[in-house]
RNA sequence: GAUUCCGUAGCUCAGCUGGUAGAGCAUAACACUUUUAAUGUUGGGGUCCUGGGUUCGAAUCCCAGCGGGAUCACCA
């Protein structure tokens, strides 16, 4: 990227000039209220069209077709777009032609935002338009939009489609490929719909630190801060549970909170370094307890964005409506593999996954084994919503014992489409259990395993007063929302993904070349060149520069004086 | 992290075994009163991602780097 502006950002500026020479300011402060919508006119013009006689509409251009006097354009506002019919002497009805002749024609572009009043009629295609009475310029735009445009049948040329430009650039792409928005739109159902339903259960939406002394609640690396004023380190929160939690000890029956959580791990189409969970802590409940809800839950969200419980996912179709499967961790293997591990020491499940041929390595213990056999195995054929249940307790600190199966936690994973969405436990509420378990995890952490949980003496004097026995769920929002909207990446239910750092082109001063003694006039001369800092243009050859000038001279029939040779040679000095 | 493909005009993309850089749209000028991927005529617009190498000559071949996509692995 140089400073240097593109032909045709250039003629927007010089247009933007224009405009306010002839005294009409591009970027009117006055409200401009309309009274009517793109989508409203063209689904109810036909029943009444007498309510479309004096409408007000806004929006940006996004094609233009002139034909001479007359002149049609596509109007895009919030809800779609709708064709505007003009006519020079209807829009000018005295002897001055401006607004016609020069403001529409030549000092409007795509993606001008313009206001219009008129009525609406059908041309001889039958194509609903807005006959336009009067015009009023918005904002003008002074970038060009990529212009994609679309058949009647739907075909799309010119589609503005590479995923880093989308996702850099979000507001140009809701803008040419606004189906995109129905995305964004369905997230704020999901988000909406389900907070709608844990308040009518009469659940509390609560708010807790993101800013956190110690990272605990789930397993996964940190970015770290710092705070000046108390000079402490800081941690952005991998999770929001043991907050929850002491709000439940603090006397609340049901909390709840969406919130972004922040890991500082790898990126991919289902992981990104921020990214939004709910969690909700309900008093005096179990995951059993909590099965129920989600499936109520889930049926609700799944019918505020598509009205029926029943959600296309690929080429699957997914039932949101309860009851799901449930199937015990050992019982899902049993029934994926035909193997029953449930009994097994770590040398046989050791035996088993090399039989599986699933790679192991010596670290493992036996928990994390079981794990690896149910990822490689049960996990893809999970496409039906389906509950996991009853966890080895090696890798879940925070979840209770299991009533009557040793060595298992009170837990259950959601599964759908081959992906976990969710996770409960009955909670841990035994202060002295939870302080043992998290000691266990300081030794991971000891033995360099550094997503192990840390110990928060805070939260354990929590508990010690004394928690009620508590049910807690945390559903991925995102990866929700990609079910929901039947898209295979995280990144299209993200406005704004996390990208890498943009190459940023140094911003440079014409004065910075002319304090060397450049004329200003050569400045963008050097600059096509490819010097945009001074340093690249003395890191140059100085005679080469010389005989470039004057090339470039040529080339850009510039009609400028040609600096002598010691003029240039004294640049480099 | 591995494999693989890609990077050319504002946008979407061609460009063959190496030989003066192309199209459509956008843009500029002219014409045109119901068009709709409007049309017709004429023009302008390029660091062919960056840096090396091979060559008389590189967008093209080779090496390295940067950026992006896809698949896989790791990770929640």
């Amino acid at each position: 990227m140089s400073i240097a502006l593109s032909e045709q950002e250039i003629i927007r500026r010089e247009s933007l000039q224009q405009l306010r020479a002839l005294g009409i300011n591009p970027y009117p402060a006055e409200a401009f209220d309309v009274n009517a919508w793109a989508q409203d006119i063209t689904d109810n013009f036909a029943i009444k069209p007498e309510a479309y006689q004096n409408v007000v509409i806004a929006g940006r251009i996004m094609t233009r077709r002139i034909m001479g006097s007359a002149s049609f354009a596509e109007l895009q506002d919030s809800t779609g777009r709708i064709q505007i019919y003009l006519k020079r002497d209807d829009i000018c009805p005295d002897e001055d032609k401006t607004l016609y002749n020069t403001v529409f024609k030549k000092l409007l572009d795509i993606g001008d935002y313009i206001g219009i009043k008129g009525y609406v009629f059908l041309t001889q295609t039958g194509e609903i338009s807005v006959h336009v009475r009067d015009l009023i310029v918005l904002s003008k735009s002074l970038k060009p939009l990529p212009v994609v445009k679309r058949e009647d049948d739907g075909t799309i040329h010119d589609g503005f489609t590479d995923p880093e430009l989308r996702y850099r650039q979000r507001y140009v792409d809701l803008t040419v490929n606004p189906a995109y928005k129905q995305i964004f739109i369905n997230r704020s159902k999901v988000i909406s719909s389900m907070r709608n339903y844990f308040n009518n259960q009469g659940w509390m939406e609560v708010e807790t630190p993101i800013l956190q002394p110690v990272h605990g609640g789930a397993a996964a690396r940190p970015f770290a801060t710092h705070h000046n004023t108390l000079d402490m380190p800081l941690f952005l929160r991998i999770a929001n549970e043991l907050y929850l939690k002491r709000l439940i000890v603090a006397g609340f029956d049901g909390v709840y909170e969406f919130g972004k959580m922040f890991r500082n791990e790898g990126m991919d189409r289902t992981h990104n370094p921020e990214f939004t969970a709910m969690e909700i802590y309900v008093a005096y409940k179990d995951y059993i307890w909590m099965m129920a809800m989600v499936e109520e839950c889930l049926e609700t969200v799944a019918k505020a964005v598509h009205g029926i419980p029943v959600v296309q996912v690929g080429s699957n179709e997914i039932n949101f409506a309860g009851p799901y499967e449930k199937l015990s961790m050992y019982d899902s293997i049993l029934k994926y593999t035909g193997i029953d591990v449930s009994a097994m020491d770590e040398a046989g499940l050791r035996e088993v996954c090399a039989e599986l041929k699933i790679d192991v390595n010596p670290t493992m213990g036996k928990g994390k084994l079981i794990d690896e056999i149910f990822s490689a195995k049960v996990e893809h054929n999970l496409i039906q919503p389906t509950y996991i249940t009853d966890y080895p307790i090696e890798m879940t600190p925070l979840a209770k014992k299991h009533r009557t199966k040793d060595g298992l936690v009170e837990r259950f994973e959601l599964f759908v489409n081959g992906k976990e969405i969710a996770n409960a436990y009955s909670e841990l509420n035994d202060p002295i259990d939870q302080r043992e378990r998290l000691e266990e995890q300081l030794i991971l952490a000891g033995r360099g395993d550094d997503e192990a949980m840390a110990m928060d003496d805070d939260f354990l004097r929590a508990l010690e007063y004394g928690m009620p026995p508590t049910s807690g769920l945390g559903i991925g929002i995102d990866r929700l929302v990609m079910l929901m909207t039947n898209q295979s990446t995280i990144q299209e239910v993200l406005f704004f993904p996390q990208m890498r750092p943009e190459k940023k082109a140094k911003v440079v001063t014409i004065e910075d070349f002319t304090n060397i003694g450049v004329p200003a006039e050569w400045v963008p001369v050097l600059n096509k060149m490819g010097f945009n800092t001074v340093e690249e243009l003395k890191a140059a050859n100085p005679n080469k520069v010389f005989n470039d000038l004057g090339g470039m001279r040529k080339k850009m029939k510039l009609d400028i004086t040609m600096p002598t040779k010691e003029e240039v040679m004294a640049w480099f000095k």
